[in-house]
This record gives C-alpha cells, structure tokens and sequence, in this order.
DNA sequence: TTTATTTACGCAATCGTTCCCGGCAACGAT
DNA sequence: ATCGTTGCCGGGAACGATTGCGTAAATAAA
C-alpha cells in the first residue's frame, strides 16, 4: 500500500500546461500571468498539493533535517535538550532526527553512519561515555558536515560547543557539602574521558584544596556506561562504603549516577542525609518529590539545546567555510533541598 | 558549507563505465562480469561509497522513514515505547522521526501535516488529549498512509491497534484500594473523550460497583491538558479535598496526572497513604524512590513499541490493500507499594 | 512597415539512482 | 558462411521539482 501525492505534473496535464508554468506559477514567478497563476494556485490548494521535499532534497542537495545523537531521550537532560532542538529547527523549517547511543561507542558509529548516509544538513551530538575515538566524527568534520556539540564535547574537533559551566557547577556543589560540615567527600563520575568528568572532577578538586582537604583518589570513582548498567554504580557505592575510612558524602557527576546511588544507599537502608549526604547533577523533575528531596545541580537543558541548534543552522546556512568558533558556557544552578542538609536553608547560589 | 558525496556517477567516470554497469554491478546483477563487479566493488569500498538514500527515496517512492507522534519524549512511558519502536525500525532499515504534540491538538496537526509532507511511509501515533476531531487521520487513512495506533487509540479509523487492557488495570488498582479498606475513592483522569480514560475509568467504576459502592460522579475529574499544565491538576485535587465528604485514596489514570497528585498532596502536608491514599498508572522508574513509594499500574511500553512497529512494517510493505486489522491488547502490571498501604504486603497480581 | 522590446510560456537539463531495452561481440550449431 | 544464443555492457527514460534559455505573439518604438 502507498500514499499517492499530487505532482506538480498532474496539476500541469489537469490545466494543459507545462510543469515549468506550473512550478513558476506556484513559486510566483513574474514571469507569470496573473490569471494562469491565480488558475494554477487554486487548482492547487483545492487538491492539496504538496511540493515533494525528496524530489527537492535532490535537487537543492539538503534535506532540510539535522541529526541528534544523544545516550538516551529517557533522560531528563536530554529529552529537555532536544525539546530546545525542536523548537529551533520547526521553527526554521528543520526536520530533526533522533538517535540513541545508550552510552555505546558501537551505537555511536551505527547512528552516525546511519544518519550521514541519510543526508543530514547537519549533526547535535553529546558522546557516549565509552567514547575515546573520535576518527570518524573528526573525518566527517574535515569532509565539512556542520557539527555542534553540547553536554560532552569533544575538544578537538573546533567547531561551535554548548556547555554549562561544570565546574562551577561541580565546585558549588561541593563546597556546600563542605560549608555543611561533611569531609570525607566520595565523587562518582561518568569516564575519564568525557569533557565533563574532567570539568566535574576538576571543580570537585578544586572545592577541596580551597578548603585545605587533600583530595583522596580512593574517594572518586569512574563508572564506564554512565550508570546505564545499574550494577555498576552498585559496585562503586559498595566499594566506597567498604572503604576504612568511609565517606560521609556522595557527590555524583550526573542523573543516572545520581539517582542510581539514592538507588543504592536506600536499598542498604542507608539514611540520607543522616548517615551520608547526596548532592548531584540532575534535571529530573522529580527530585524535589523523592526521599529525601534531593539537592541537585541543575543544567539549562532546553536553553542549550535553542543555542545549539540556532548555532547548527548558522553553520549550515553560511555561503563561506566558518572559521570563527565559539564556545557557549552556560550557568548551573544549585538547588539545595534535604539530600545534603538535615534542615535545608537557604542558601547562597551566586 | 556542504557536504559533497560520492556518485555513482563519480565511480562510472573514474573506471570508464556507464552508470548502470556501476549500479548493476553495486546489486551484484548477473549480466556483469566477475572482474567487473570487483572493480566496482574495490573502487566503492575504498572510497567509501553510500547510495544517496534521497535519490533512492525518489525513484522507489517511499522513504524508508516512519514517523511517530507522542505528546512527549520526557514521559517515561512515551520514551520506552520509543525504544521498542526504533529497535524494530531500525533493524528493517527504517528510520523514524518522533514528533511531540505536548498535549495540544494543532501541534498535533502541525506535525502530522509536517511527517506527510516528509513522505513517510508510515504513522505510529497516540494522539493527544485534546484531540476529539479525528478527521484529518481519517483522511490521511483514508488515502492509504498506513498508520498505527497505541495507547490512545481512535476507535472510528479501522486499522492496527496496541493498547494495554486498561480496564483490567484500572480495576485492579482500585480493587487494590478498597481491599485496603478505603471507600471514597476519586479519580483524577485525562480528557473524556480520550479512549484510555474511557477503558480506566470504566474498570474503575465496575470495581467500585462489584464493591457494593455506588460512583459519586464528584469523585471524578478530568485534566484537559492530561497534567501538562501543572495548575489543571492542583485545581482537581483543590475541589476533590474541598468536597463535603473528602476522598480517602486517589486513584490516577496516567503518569503525569499520578507524579502531579503526588506533587500537589505533598506541597499540603497531607501525609500519603495515612491521611489519603494514592495509586496511579505510572511507568517511571523512579516511583520506587519517592516519598512514599508510589503504588503503580505500569505498562509493557517497550513491547507495545515493538509490535506497534512490527504492525505498521506489515502494513507497510504489504502488496495488497490490508483489511483485517488487529487489535493487541497486553497485560498491566500492579506494582504495590507504600502510597496505597501503611504496611506493603504481597499482593495477587493475577 | 520594420525593428526592438516585452510578456508569457515551453523545452530540456539537472539532482542520483534504477531498470528496460537494445546492441555488439564471441561462440557453437547448422 | 550464416544463424541463433549467450555474456556483457551502454543509452536513455523515469522519479518530482527547479531553472536557464529559447521563442512565439503582442506591443511599442522607429
């Protein structure tokens, strides 16, 4: 079964035309009379005709739509980002194509390959955690596909990034911890790899030194699928509470690992905040509704995604090779709730 | 800036053949010669060859891509069926391109006209909660654009359907509730018009009447917006506590709707399950961390996108016109927790 | 009246691919 | 030597739309 559409060229046979008469006549050609224009239009909206974007994609060599690459839409951050894609491109006659790499390399490659050979105008990738190669993203740079990053970026390959200010971001959170009275501060992480454990990481470190605690490696922990796999932020939590000196506090680098390690210690009745602290990133909705309500680092997913994607369809509507990067670096925003604090205040968010 | 690819053009002018000697021999045809086709083989292998899917599209008339219409990725239960439908899309080498209505009947249009005029091949759709005017999907149905309908089906257009058995579900919840001792039982619901709330509601009275209990239709509300404007359903549950004789339990027909009742009875202090009990369909994975943990109707989403797919893939690439359409209809499952009971037990699930 | 200009349209190429049709060798059979 | 057959390959139309160019008729200018 097929979906048959009126053609440009039935509407020409329908009036006796030809099929350039017809497209001129559509596309208001001066070269057109009046009355076979106004002949042509309305034959045309009583049938319902619609220009064939496929015949066009061919000719005009775009097809209109862009590519987004994401771990999982399931996850706030991310389904938040590609409704920020989504407005931006509708509203500029984008189409937008969404992939998962379920934190999978593999996944990765096959959604790229897939969505290259799809002729996309142009790609919004945040990598999988399990991504260290970035050859084929940086052949498919170097061939001139318009690519912008966000989230996990990839450092070099220099095109436009959107990002929010991890560090700031990770810092706040864990001088809160600190200004609250927890020491023995436990990180769990994303990859080693990923632009954003390293920000993270770095403004976690950073918290510590500036409040003269030497940052214990024992305490950070990596988990490789970004807590895709639930076991492994399982194991990170039993190793860092299997510790001798054990944490009094978790800081954990985004939602997965977050509520994959409440998750955790409510499973080994661990009571939260009392026994051990949690702060995190996350842009779930549902924090502020959980046991304990959870004090969060919270990312401007939806404005990230506007930005990323105002910043694609500039780099794919430029006549001339774009040579003038920028990197956008938004704020964070830390929400104190009961997860860090046992009577939760108010709290400084500059 | 563009991304300039490989022809088969490019391939015939560099080996000294013709395009259709390239092609055939691209389909391993059996009127080229054995050292021809490894020519053509060797040369698109090594100068990684893709056939240009846009041409393709044109000259078959379909577009290998199906489009999807949820009211939004961010629910839990639309972004797991997504997953089951791009699992199975996938492996048949079709793309899929989502689309969110967020619950309004002309984004809702808006789309479906934009996915048509894309070409797709097929339609995967719920349609939103506003939506009571089916006669544009009629239409579209009508002129041999398969489609599929899930969740929130239209129960005029003939063709596939997979749903969940909401009766049985809605019944088993508020069974639940009244073996729990609770009596006055209200129902925060979507728009009326909407199949499921039909089906829920219906299981939800006929386990009220087996109960010897009659249906206070005050007991009843609707969300228009299905709980997407937050306001809707803090105003339901004002007016249900504000009644004469106040409910004892809540009982809630999908996600959104249960995580806002939750929201709203926890910004009043009012102590869940004590003071008011609460179940609710519900498919995020976060319900067992709440405060309480939430009792759930949960839906086999991942599975209801896979046969969604392996339906409308049917219909699809069926030769002749279909005329005997099924409707799948899977199992809940109710998953007891503390927002229904002081003292979880093991409950029937049969 | 002749020439130049404008108006209004058609022809055909193009995008990348497939596929029907036709043709040219080489071969064996007559 | 001639005729079919087979193997192998190229020409060209088609999918739906756009667009440069050509051109007929109508009008204006000389």
């Amino acid at each position: 079964m097929k979906f048959e559409a009126l053609t440009i060229k039935d509407i020409a046979k329908a009036l006796g035309l030809s099929t350039s008469t017809v497209s001129r006549a559509l596309r208001d050609s001066y070269e057109i009379s009046p009355e076979t224009k106004k002949l042509v239009l309305e034959y045309a909206e009583k049938n319902n005709y619609h220009p064939n974007p496929i015949a066009l994609s061919l000719k005009e060599r775009r097809s209109r739509s862009i590519g987004v690459i994401v771990c999982e839409i399931a996850n706030s951050f991310f389904s938040q980002t590609i409704n920020g894609i989504e407005s931006i491109a509708y509203n500029n006659g984008y189409n937008v194509i969404i992939a998962q790499s379920r934190e999978s390399f593999d996944r990765e490659m096959i959604n790229l390959q897939y969505l290259t050979s799809r002729s996309i105008d142009g790609l919004i990738i945040s990598v999988s955690t399990e991504t260290k190669d970035f050859s084929y993203l940086k052949e498919l740079h170097g061939k001139g596909m318009p690519i912008v990053f966000f989230d996990r970026i990839v450092d070099e390959i220099e095109t436009h990034k959107v990002i929010v200010d991890s560090y700031k971001g990770a810092y706040d959170a864990t001088r809160h911890l600190l200004e609250n009275g927890h020491r023995r501060i436990a990180a769990i992480s994303n990859s080693p790899f990923l632009s954003i454990t390293k920000e993270r990481l770095g403004g976690y470190r950073a918290a510590l030194a500036d409040h003269g605690i030497s940052v214990d490696e024992d305490l950070v922990r990596y988990c490789q699928h970004g807590g895709m796999i639930p076991a492994e932020v399982e194991e990170a939590v039993t190793e860092l509470l299997a510790l001798p000196q054990k944490p009094d506090a978790f800081f954990t680098t985004s939602d997965k690992l977050t509520t994959g390690c409440l998750r955790s210690l409510k499973t080994r009745k661990i009571k939260v905040p009392q026994e051990m602290a949690l702060v995190g990133f996350s842009n779930t909705d549902l924090t502020e509704l959980l046991d304990p309500p959870l004090t969060i680092i919270k990312q401007p997913a939806f404005e990230m995604g506007e930005i990323a994607t105002t910043l694609l369809l500039q780099l794919i509507e430029s006549k001339r090779p774009v040579i003038d990067f920028e990197t956008r670096r938004l704020a964070t925003e830390l929400i104190v709730r009961g997860s860090s604090i046992g009577n939760p205040v108010l709290q400084d968010n500059s």
